[in-house]
DNA sequence: CATGAATGAGACTTCATTCAT
DNA sequence: GATGAATGAAGTCTCATTCAT
């Protein structure tokens, strides 16, 4: 099981008093990231946590303050938000057909990458405050650049005027979620269906005739 | 504060020993959800939910077997998987420009009805393993009865061959999430998007026409 | 040692949950002064105290809501203010030379009486705020009781005008410091140096005189 | 706040190895008696001192075997027994009436020069039981060198014959209790009552008459 | 049924002390 | 000498649960 074994108990213990404790610090936020996946925040221990790390319960405090820095640490140095701009503000003005597959792939790669972190948001996000609050702002934030984005194909004229907010949340929502239950999501169907719809063309048509 | 005061204090309390016995179960339960949504599972103790429903702390366990067994009681008697169910299975053949929106506002009333009880869904997921198996559960059923709407309607030509999996995954998760993170959906400009998606008609022909 | 044995182990319990209750509670305030005259207030621990109670660590925050709350519940509950406004708010007209000694007697029983809470009090002043806080005012609130009555004998001229405040620091000071470092004070012999001076019949006749 | 900046920052740092490593000692002990005085010799950690001394926690243990060792060498290296000794074993065969203000007055400076310590010695001596120890000895021979000049001027016939170890022991607990307390004594107030008393002339003289 | 006193295990945190560097 | 990382014991406090009344 995760929590009985030590945490990259393998990786090579640098020498010299400052690099250790550097690392010796690093060791200690990542046995807290997987303790906290594992068991939740609250229900992870000051214990758990240290065993996990291989180091005793009073080292922890020399590193941080008490259990609610280490979560604030986790958020710090453990975030994802810094790569999450890059990837949604970049956008060029290339065809919507041609970006919103690869920045869903991209978005889904950086989620699974972080698959620990965004599981422990959701975990978490009510019984801390502060985790509650980040994770609002940076669902904000993703999508509305990512309508930014939707904004400029419309006054290209590749996409049509709709509520590109909408569109966003849904974009960014599916494959959260899809995430967070660990349901797999499909980017190129997931594309495919916001950019030409479900309906069949002949419906389009009368649809459209019937205007 | 919501925990600072009785739940349901003022509603009647029945006569009769088998009929206030019931009731005195129920008002735990309310006052149980009631605080695990203000404080999270863990975060609430018996005293708090006893306090709550303004009983001792000993009264808890004649009714419960321990916190454990009110958390699955409140699943089992404060769900809303059978109305979810009705919801979905219920589709006619009608045309899904109909029954989409319908199926959409109905699901998003579905949760905010039981807001407090989806908050709690989410937030004690990753802790409490019954609660979030549940959930799980819940969720690949829910996707299904809406994918399997969506085929019958691809069957009648109304709509194109699709992934109807995902775009029932994509329904249902923007409205969740939207419910759980606070982001208001409108459901006709969910739909709308689904079933026409965002390409602007002149792009529409010309995909068709390169072809 | 007295740390080792329960304290009032052999006073009657009573019977009834409630009286049982608030008997408990005494023994818990019994146990807490004796043992922080043992050992200090920062020094006892809460397992000593209730194990010096026989009852289990937990049971203290059933009855205190910590351990400060304690050291309150005992300076109010324990106190001998009231006792000691009685005393020196009391000295009717009569004589300083029969009134005195009844007051530096009084003053010493009293004292005496309540020895752990007077070494209590010298002990924590400086660590806990609310104990020094306190002391201060309990001594300048008996200087100035003191100080007020012999000033009434002064006006009635059987004492000479003289610093009647410090006249009573010196009495009241002189018998506490010596509770606190165990040496008897005899308070007749007090009164008599305050009364008449040590100075030879004969000076005091060549002092007047010379003048 | 006291705590927070650098005991003795600015003073010049010897060269030399033993000239610094004595100058060390000495911060260190500086430090310790400020940061006990703050917040009491259990309340002070080995951080906060080595803190305030601007070393780490280590270097305490060069220099002392133990934080115990540190209170020991506070006692004797910033102690004032020596000053004690010569002013009250001093006292030549000059009238009381001269000697007793000097007395009185080089007792109250010698103990506000060294406030903190005589703050530290009533703050500490119950859980300390070295403090407590040296604090009673300390009294017993103050006193007892006092009564021993009193009985001299006895002998001369200045003072007439009394309780002089009652009267040693006013004059210095008087003093002693104001220092600690912060309630100012006025040293001839306090020597005039002592030799003359507080009786009104009249009444000395009825007194006298009427036995 | 109902109470709330009582328990005991365990959580977080502090801190004097040691020791490799 | 000097550092500060690391330890381990202990302290305060919380809380689910039991049980005599």
């Amino acid at each position: 099981m995760l929590s009985k074994r030590l945490i990259n108990e393998g990786s090579p213990v640098p020498t010299g008093r400052r690099a250790k404790a550097r690392w010796r610090r690093e060791r200690l936020l990542d046995a807290a990231l997987a303790t906290f996946v594992d068991k939740g925040i609250d229900g992870a221990t000051v214990k758990d946590i240290t065993a996990a790390a291989g180091v005793t319960q009073g080292l922890l405090y020399h590193y941080f303050d008490d259990k609610d820095a280490l979560v604030q640490a986790i958020l710090e140095e453990r975030g994802f938000l810094p790569e999450l701009r890059r990837l949604l503000a970049d956008p060029p003005g290339r065809p919507a057909a041609v970006v919103l597959p690869e920045l869903v792939a991209g978005f889904r790669r950086l989620l699974a990458d972080h698959a620990e972190l965004v599981t422990l948001f959701f975990a978490a996000g009510r019984a801390n405050p502060a985790v509650r609050a980040g994770l609002q702002a940076l669902v904000a934030e993703g999508q509305q650049l990512l309508a930014d984005y939707l904004a400029t194909r419309v006054a290209t004229g590749e996409l049509r005027p709709h509520h590109t907010r909408t569109a966003a949340q849904l974009l960014l929502s599916t494959v959260a979620l899809g995430q967070v239950t660990g349901t797999e999501v499909d980017p190129a169907a997931l594309v495919d269906l916001v950019l030409h719809g479900v309906t069949a063309p002949d419906e389009h048509a009368r649809a459209r005739g019937g205007r």
